[in-house]
DNA sequence: TTAATATTTGAACATTTATTAAATTGTTCA
DNA sequence: TGAACAATTTAATAAATGTTCAAATATTAA
């Protein structure tokens, strides 16, 4: 129960770079598959995905090391950096009634 | 598992809400003495705290129902709308090596 | 080499967020 | 009433965010 400083500006990093709409929705797809590449994950999130758009959200969350990325041919595909992470989504399902 | 699009939106709002360094802090503290009025909050989140930023903070998280409040007399006391929310800590020692 | 496809990058812009200071409201008490 | 205290509100400003478009970079295949 004891969370250092340090640990509680990590934690709000992560937690910032995920609470977004499309974000968790990004999460949700590569937990059930993954890895997945940019073009079939924006089909997979549905209407007015732009491209353009999913690769920065993308890259932010490789950047802030939630997600990894493995090149192959012209494709690149994403992972859940770390799955433990997805335990978060119990915690929606429980707190969602806030 | 199964999420729905508005759970989705409502998730990301409560985890934006509470994606900050101050915000987590403010939480953990009410987390072991709730309610709590503050002055004596803005002494536990401890150097350069300024009232007034506090009055936001809890402001912001009393709007998106993470908080709620009581007044009596001078003071207004705050406490965490529904403990639920606390798993999100358990989750933050588990993720927070990722 | 050129064309086609997949993805990234960068610029522009609007919106939101965090912080600080100053002014304001509400409450208690002398 | 008015002084003292607790907290909120407002305004100003800087910084971060999300979105879209256009241009650039790989990679593959013709």
């Amino acid at each position: 129960m004891d969370i250092t400083r340090d640990q509680m500006e990590h934690a709000a990093k992560v937690l910032k770079t995920i609470a977004h709409p499309v974000k968790l929705e990004i999460l949700k797809i590569l937990a059930d598959q993954e890895p997945m590449d940019v073009t079939t994950l924006c089909g997979h999130v549905g209407m007015g995905c732009q491209i353009s758009m999913m690769s920065h959200h993308l890259a932010k969350m490789k950047d802030n090391g939630v997600l990894t990325s493995e090149k192959h041919g012209k494709q690149v595909f994403y992972s859940i950096a770390n799955r433990n992470l997805l335990n978060i989504f119990n915690c929606i399902e429980n707190c969602g009634d806030a």
